[in-house]
DNA sequence: TGACATAGCTAACGACGTTAGCTAATCTTA
DNA sequence: TAAGATTAGCTAACGTCGTTAGCTATGTCA
């Protein structure tokens, strides 16, 4: 045997576990998604691509709980901001543009609600309710602006010449004064 | 020798080249963009995979050609729809809904802008530029709302018990009565 | 002491994109 | 018409990917 094996206790277990997130976690920031291989992420540990099978189901578990850190991060980073539209995309587009690869990973994958932490979802949605005045089809639309918006940028998707800056004021703008919700 | 071979005149090398491409949007739309491998794809007009390489340099060359048919199929989805954000959120929405693996091939990759046809971008952009009486930045912003809700729907992210058409109808209240653009 | 669980390992499978090198058919040219 | 050049197929192979099977050594516990 090349280190320890045997029963490891569960500490031992969450111990490379976790060392293994932590891998995987550098491999996607400075990498990418890509980068993170079953084979990198054991060599990155020390161990071999196939024992990673002994921690994860598979792959996408590997992912998984990057996704939950991810969220947490997430929802850690935008604490403390006013619940403004401008504030919060502000906040939203600063910490997607530090960490653009954990930004994809969050979106552009099939999210697997049933193991996120429950709570997270409306935790992190709390802030731009209560920028829309509690209305929740307006706070999604809100989330769906400042969601496409830096989709668009970390995808390069504006033209070149585009004035970023002005487009987020005028979605602010846009949500700043809403006609009033017509009675239902 | 199989099939025809030899010079093959620019007319059936087009052919195959189209037939390719046909063969790739069949593959695209039924099965969505996993099932396009090099040896699928083949197998889809009689040839091996390798044969491929004599049309196409890789296979990334195939997803930008299906890149453009979707780019301007989506314009010609959106023809004829009124200069307003509802309309025009409303007609990206169905044809997106249709097409879900062509707008997520059209979206989720990095785009090639230097193979898409000149003035593409400008023409599918116009009407929201129209929608938003020329403010280019509120028309960028409007972009980002659409692509950022069909994004969500399109990959389950809005709750289970959301009302979708209520989110719609939040979102075209906000674009609907702006701020006026401050004088600059 | 012996049974068991566990965390490593190697070897291998099938699928992927891609390259190298061959062959046969056609077009062009002398 | 004969020779040469181009071309579109082909097979075989490489390296990488995720994953599985099966072995082995270590540690815990009755």
């Amino acid at each position: 045997m090349t280190t320890d094996a045997g029963t490891a206790s569960p500490t031992a277990r969450m111990d490379r576990r976790a060392e293994l997130i932590a891998a995987a976690r550098h491999l996607l920031e400075t990498e990418g998604a890509e980068a993170i291989t079953i084979r990198r992420l054991g060599a990155a540990v020390g161990i071999r691509g196939p024992s990673i099978y002994k921690h994860f189901p598979n792959k996408a578990a590997v992912e998984d709980a990057l996704t939950i850190i991810g969220f947490m991060e997430l929802a850690g980073a935008l604490q403390g901001v006013p619940f403004t539209f401008a504030a919060l995309a502000g906040g939203y587009r600063q910490w997607a543009m530090s960490h653009p690869h954990m930004h994809r990973l969050l979106n552009n994958r099939p999210i697997n609600r049933s193991q996120l932490p429950i709570g997270l979802e409306d935790r992190a949605a709390a802030p731009l309710v209560a920028a829309c005045d509690g209305d929740r089809a307006m706070a999604r639309a809100a989330w769906a602006t400042i969601k496409g918006l830096v989709d668009l940028e970390l995808a390069h998707r504006f033209p070149p010449d585009a004035d970023i800056e002005a487009v987020y004021a005028a979605a602010a703008r846009a949500y700043a004064s809403p006609s009033p919700s017509p009675p239902t």
